[in-house]
DNA sequence: GTATTGACTTGGACTTAGTCCATCGTAGGA
DNA sequence: TCCTACGATGGACTAAGTCCAAGTCAATAC
């Protein structure tokens, strides 16, 4: 069982058949899915969840700060079940493909006041981008 | 008389009455706008400018390294004409506006070779996220 | 164990952002 | 000035996501 399920639990997260498999889904990936993804990988398990119930799911996850949503230059949005730990992505220009990486420093520590312009920072995203092995052999 | 004007012509782009609308609307503002405020500007300018041209417009400004496409948590891109200045972002998570900053350091050193897992990395996008002194006021 | 109830799910219609394409128009070279 | 290949047009189409009224069910109370 994993902690994801545990957490949600814990959170008083009402536990339904269907949030369950789009948890599952998610905990059990590595890769960073669409929403089409979590959607067809849901329906493999329970074939009567509805799109709009994995819309749904998945934007309660990211309010509830357990995924991450990341917005690539794709049209659809991917989300990123490694919302405990800080990290930062590696995106292929031209297959897609996202990981994780741990860069050394913290960007926010980079942006002096004066470039601030008034903001309350709360948050930095980094998005490496370049092409990964394979598609930079091809 | 603009200096992107100017690049483009000397680029070879082809300059019709279309693309010089579309083009005079990012140089003259710098704010990042959507596809379809670029639409909206550009038909105050030229009315029977269609929809599918700036589309068209926009795509070969980008790919020209003319404008930036940045990927906000919106559905729609936008469009930033500042591309000959590298610069990051700053974005207001509630009302969605973006300024431009330039922050100490440089991130692409920060990623280590051990992190990059074989990707050739070429550029890096930076997004600090926060709220803005109105919305953080209100 | 059953009843209750408000939160969750459903699926289909709808919206938004963007793409495609056949046809027409025109910028720029000869 | 004429040609022609490149660009523009607009309407149909697609992809991704949102909304909603009606039905279902998890968790609490009894």
């Amino acid at each position: 069982m994993s902690d994801l399920l545990e957490r949600l639990r814990g959170r008083g997260w009402r536990m339904t058949a269907q949030r369950r498999v789009v948890a599952e889904v998610l905990d059990g990936e590595h890769v960073h899915l669409t929403a089409d993804e979590v959607f067809t990988r849901a329906s493999a398990k329970l074939p009567e969840i509805s799109r709009a119930t994995v819309y749904n799911a998945l934007g309660e996850l990211v309010s509830l700060g357990e995924v991450l949503e990341v917005a690539t230059d794709d049209r659809a949005k991917r989300y990123d079940p490694n919302a405990h730990r800080p990290h930062h992505h590696l995106l292929c220009s031209r297959c897609g493909t996202i990981r994780d990486v741990h860069p050394l420093g913290d960007p926010l520590a980079d942006l002096p006041a004066t470039e601030r312009f008034g903001f309350t920072v709360s948050d930095v995203e980094v998005t490496y981008r370049g092409l990964c092995p394979d598609c930079a052999s091809a």
